[in-house]
DNA sequence: GCATGTTTTTATACATGTAAGAAAACTAGC
DNA sequence: GCTAGTTTTCTTACATGTATAAAAACATGC
């Protein structure tokens, strides 16, 4: 298994590069050169090529940086590449694209936020308890939402909370394959509801179009749609509600009923 | 209330602009001036300032037309005003953004894509049937994804699948306001469901990036996450595989079941 | 020292959405 | 006809993500 000095990126489209370290919280291993390798084999070359200025972790920190102080939307590629003291393009270098640099700043947080506390014993109760870790520590970032949709989002950093629920589906009489399929369901859901809520408050925020969904109800037709007639006048009280928790209780208790 | 020749749009921020048939299919009331108008009252004047070259309706059908002919990815501002014969300025005076386009566009389809046909007169099967039948309708087209996570999206032409969901929930014993979070629970487990899986398909479409997830999962430690380690191998055929109707089906049960 | 290969960085350029303001094309009142 | 007001369109300009290709900075083998 080749270790030593792998580069920090595939870079155009060749290297393998599976260190498994490059993800989370690995110390950038500058000041490389003349150290000693522990590694007995893989005689530790002296890295070929022009020497890296920056590393995909300094891409990630000065990223975060910037997004604490102030906000995502001030996370612009050339804004990041000139706290960094270079140029935008050497960025992708580090970084795929945007998109992946978000999602590396996502498993950052992660890392950070989430913390693996009591959980209930019972297995539905954990699988409820550990989702709702998972959608609390997601939801508080509302700039997530350009990340969420990410298929393999569940990286690193939350995988233990991934374990909780496939753990608890299969305690509670589920087969793996179910258990995985339960743990889709309620990673649908959770994103769903995340990406839903943020994509309404974003737009509550930035304007005060009269929501377009104003305009439809107000033109309902009582005869043909007499239950949302009826809800009509609710419905953006009882849509502003947080049921989060009650539909998650409702879907994972349909899961484990369904065998 | 006031209806007459209302503007197409909001325009610079202060018209209510509460036409109920903007949205749908109404003909563009174009060839306007001096016919005839049913309303008694509103005067019917002669439209003041300078006489609009296309509508909204134009800009959407137009929008349609490059969608249809080359993709949602040809669909540019640019190039929608060259169809149209315009500029591209001259678009937001009919569309407030591109997001808006899309919904527009995306209602424009659900228009005619979705029928209503025979759904089940059991309540469940029919809320199964109705929420499926959004689905299907929104998956089948991709692009939606971006447009998808309007909290209003389910405007004019979907609406009589969210009556059939709110209606079947009400008759399996639940209360208004339960329906419309049942209702919201579903919603979010849908849109969840096309928008992790269309990102992920687009994802695997544009590279043969090693998913990342692939990554995390190579270096897994049994120990710590024995559960994830031992569907590792299965995981990407279990999570293509589409389970979007078994999920429902448990969210509906449990949904029913809380009373 | 020098040519070669490799890796990272830089320079340049483009397509896109859209903000800001000027201009055009009307009606209404005089 | 002329001015004022109103609505739509056009012109110009900018910020952004990123493609492409060249250049820079190294190690290696000669």
């Amino acid at each position: 298994m080749p270790h030593a000095s792998a580069p920090q990126h595939d870079a155009p489209r060749d290297s393998p590069d599976t260190t498994p370290d490059a993800a989370a919280g690995t110390p950038p291993a500058k000041a490389r050169g003349k150290a000693g390798e522990k590694s007995p084999r893989s005689t530790a070359r002296k890295a070929v090529g022009r020497p890296p200025r920056i590393s995909r972790d300094d891409v990630v920190r000065a990223a975060r940086r910037i997004v604490d102080d102030a906000g995502v939307d001030a996370l612009t590629m050339r804004r990041l590449a000139t706290d960094l003291g270079t140029t935008p393009m050497a960025l992708y270098h580090h970084v795929r694209d945007k998109e992946e640099l978000l999602v590396l700043l996502l498993d950052d947080y992660a890392a950070g936020a989430l913390r693996p506390t009591g959980l209930p014993d019972d297995p539905v109760e954990r699988v409820l308890a550990a989702a709702a870790a998972i959608h609390d520590a997601l939801a508080a970032r509302p700039w997530i939402a350009q990340v969420l949709t990410a298929d393999d989002l569940m990286a690193a950093s939350a995988l233990w909370y991934v374990e909780q629920v496939v753990d608890g589906l299969t305690a509670a009489g589920l087969s793996p394959a179910q258990a995985v399929h339960g743990y889709r369901a309620i990673w649908y859901y959770t994103a769903g509801e995340i990406l839903v809520r943020a994509t309404a408050a974003r737009r509550r925020a930035a304007d005060d179009r009269p929501t377009y969904r104003e305009h439809v109800f107000a033109g309902l037709d009582p005869a043909e749609l007499p239950r949302l007639s009826g809800v009509a006048a609710d419905w953006a009280e009882l849509t502003a509600q947080d049921t989060y928790r009650d539909g998650l209780r409702a879907l994972v208790t349909g899961l484990v009923a369904g065998r």
